[in-house]
DNA sequence: TATGAATGAGATTTCATTCAT
DNA sequence: CATGAATGAAATCTCATTCAT
């Protein structure tokens, strides 16, 4: 790994665990083991190095959201076999990846304090995730597997309570192995019950 | 008002915009009208001014608590009278009270650099509203009120839709009355649809 | 005792321990259970709470090299009786006085970077001291006492081993009992040791 | 000389003149030309900048008393000889070495705030030298140079006067060429008559 | 590529002092 | 007598950044 991606690795790093005002270039030049004035070499100041993980956070979460679409159009497979594999792909290479999650708890700590962080928090922790699962319920409704209802009002019974394990096992403390099964686990269980109230319903 | 409680106004105002640390003893004194040496009349340092909330907050919250713990027991009225009665007191009491609601948002930014600040979110935001939760439908059960069940699912399938809201609407913009108004819709909303679902099963 | 003296006797206490200038106005009141802006109804300024005790110290040294030349002149006595006297009222009401000890500790801390301060110390713990042992011896000579010479190396001879134990016991550490104690047997060996020899050359 | 060497000189003068706590980074920079900042760059923090003298200083006085109790066990040369190159030695390149000198005044003022520096002060100006003189004795003694006697004792007659007269001469006043001679002086006649009576007792 | 050196701006805090009450 | 409140000045230190090498 050569300089640039030892400062972006440890930039990442202390930003998710202290915030991005909080962690100073010399916190980062410490633990890379480099001077100050060579970060400067690779980024035009800190904010630059910031936005590298905005940017490239915004692309892979754009690309996911079009694996998923994607994925639902194919209508392949049996109705919980696609819906546990969105799940698996917003969990795992979403929620969960390590780059991704840090990304996002920089967002939440900066969020109040910075207006364009906070549209990118709102966006894509609470408004594009429903927006997907309102998608995923209306092809679902359009080819019939589930009976017509308010897709707004299902998707936030499927999402509120992930969301609400995420911020409890995902973005509040160390995202350990042991914190990533005891989200999983919940989420997991939640959205059995939710299938099995949704199949006693019909 | 007295030189004392301008610092904590607007101390607090500013924290729960940038933060704790974002916030300089400078820019609380150019809003005051003070000179910096001022403020270490009234104020230890910094942080005590910081922990002034914390400790305010932490009264206040425990107050709730035990005031709608103890409506609980009283068991008088109807079902979803009480029910809207705790609702009504921890939304406008609490979420979206202007002081408990800017030092939650103090505690959200502060929560990922500082261990104790995430304690404290995660004991007033997560654990602790799911705890009454699971109390409230504990002795609804108890009353026979509502089917045996596990309350804890409850409690989620109940509260988490609520932080959702509480996230996007109380949290994340300022707190207009315009998103009061949203987040009470959406909230009372959900809890209307919770009870019919709930009836329906009976 | 009434809150000027209380104001004087702790920040001669402080003085002595500390310094001067380590002595804040604010660590002072706080020991005497006052506020900081009392103190300037009984002293115009920091400055002249330490003027006072230089001036008193002034007083009392002048006072005792007065007493001890009139001692001399008495010349009633045998020899020795009126040199340890001499030498006890220099140790007991000088350099072991609670009063004076502290005000020369403050002397030794602030004389490196205070003209007038240097000059005193100078004065009163080298060369004041050693006039009157050259006094002394002087008079002894004329007396026909001790046999003619150079009463000059005769008074360092006598005083530097009583300055030298005075700055380890006296002005370094403490001055609590035990470290009087060790100083008086040092110093009075000393002064026996002295007088044998003297004796032993005649 | 470099910056960080400038900024040493400037602050061991001005720690000298004034006292470590009196002299600000200000005032060193101030001298140095350069800004506060740049301080920051060479040094941790203030205290470090002292740090360096203090270690500076313990490692030459180390050397001092090795190169001295080497000297002595040569035992070459004769008695007077051996003994005016100790107190050359000690003189020149301690009590009057620029920057040893500087050191100690430095000590002589922090000491009474300062337990670690009262601990050196009490070291390296009244114990160690004093150890040394006892060690010549013993050695002479030893040798049979001179009669067996109790070499604290003798130890002290030799070293107070010139403690006293360093006192007086190189630590309170500046250390001029005029103070030095003065001292010079003072000192070698103090040896000179030392001698001259211990040959008297032979 | 990397660093040595420097810096302006600003952060928190301390201090002696003033003054009206 | 004493204090509440305030302040100018200064102290130490941090930070992001620049620039020549």
């Amino acid at each position: 790994m050569n300089t640039r991606e030892k400062i972006l690795e440890v930039s990442l790093d202390m930003f998710a665990k202290q915030g991005y005002t909080a962690v100073s270039i010399r916190d980062i030049c410490k633990q890379v083991g480099i001077k100050e004035s060579s970060v400067y070499y690779h980024f035009k100041n800190k904010q630059s190095i910031f936005d590298e993980f905005i940017n490239k956070f915004t692309e892979i979460a754009n690309g996911m959201i079009i694996q998923l679409e994607n994925g639902l159009t194919d209508g392949e497979g049996s109705f919980s076999d696609s819906f546990n594999s969105v799940a698996n792909v917003f969990f795992e290479k979403y929620l969960m990846d390590d780059f991704c999650n840090k990304v996002m708890r920089v967002m939440l700590i900066e969020q109040l304090g910075n207006d364009d962080i906070r549209k990118l928090y709102r966006e894509w922790l609470l408004d594009k995730p429903l927006q997907i699962q309102i998608k995923i319920f209306q092809t679902l409704m359009n080819f019939g597997i589930i009976p017509n209802c308010d897709s707004q009002y299902l998707a936030i019974k499927y999402y509120s309570p992930i969301y609400f394990y995420a911020n409890k096992w995902l973005f509040s403390e160390e995202l350990t192995e042991e914190n990533k099964t005891a989200f999983r686990e919940a989420a997991y269980k939640h959205i059995q019950m939710f299938f099995m109230e949704m199949g006693g319903n019909r």
